[in-house]
DNA sequence: AAAACTGTATTAGTGCAATAATACAGTTAG
DNA sequence: CTAACTGTATTATTGCACTAATACAGTTTT
């Protein structure tokens, strides 16, 4: 069963899509694997304090892009072959990086004193 | 007068959110200067194709930040002392590196991959 | 078989971001 | 002075994220 005790929603973004990325990211890292069981949709909502309709709106969009199976009166389970895993490593490495990479250079910092801020906050920070 | 050449508004954020940062983090980089002059609400929003009321609530955001000083039927200016240049500049690095590495962290890059990540889209990546 | 779970669907309502259309007051340029 | 700009304020409307309350169909457990 997928665990969602690190979860945070806290960074204002939609919380279907705060629940996506998490459970993409659990993937890429291989926390969350081929065949894990998913908490349901009402378990998962009470457990995050949302709506059920909110989980299921994430639940619709991971099961269209083929990341995760549902059907009706089953448990939902998450789907991964070598292809998607390494499609969707390079979408959400690409995008993290890119935006990290712009927002600094828009504040002048210097590559090397972005490599200084990857180490100060890797360990906490400060 | 400040220039919003390369400004983007791709990342789905409220727009409001999106001038507002643009202006900061041209501050933080020397690019945005004290006693700057800012473009006006209508002209911003018809370079931007948004609504003049959607830069107001940025420009309002920033006067009460105290970054920028209005008054009526006169132009708009950049207000920024050492102490708000030094302020903001710690409030949005650290926000922004610390945001970068939790979704790095969370995809289990490694400290190493992060530096190669930061290089490889610093100059346009691939 | 019955109870307790699953997924799925629908309808209604709230709040916020954004648009649209004005209006008014003060400043600046010709 | 007048015209053309500034900032500021108001009201109405749209769309989306989210909540709420159900309802129904299928599966699993006992």
């Amino acid at each position: 069963m997928i665990s969602f005790d690190n979860f945070n929603m806290t960074d204002g973004s939609p919380i279907y899509l705060q629940i996506l990325l998490y459970i993409k990211r659990g993937i890429i890292a291989g926390i969350i694997c081929d065949g894990d069981e998913l908490p349901s949709r009402r378990v998962l909502s009470a457990l995050l304090g949302v709506n059920p309709n909110t989980v299921q709106k994430a639940y619709k969009m991971l099961e269209d892009e083929g990341l995760i199976q549902s059907r009706t009166g089953a448990k939902s389970y998450v789907v991964v072959t070598e292809a998607k895993l390494t499609e969707i490593r390079a979408e959400l490495l690409e995008a993290d990086a890119m935006e990290a990479v712009a927002k600094l250079k828009q504040m002048g910092v210097s590559q090397e004193e972005a490599h200084g801020l990857i180490d100060k906050y890797w360990n906490g920070g400060e």
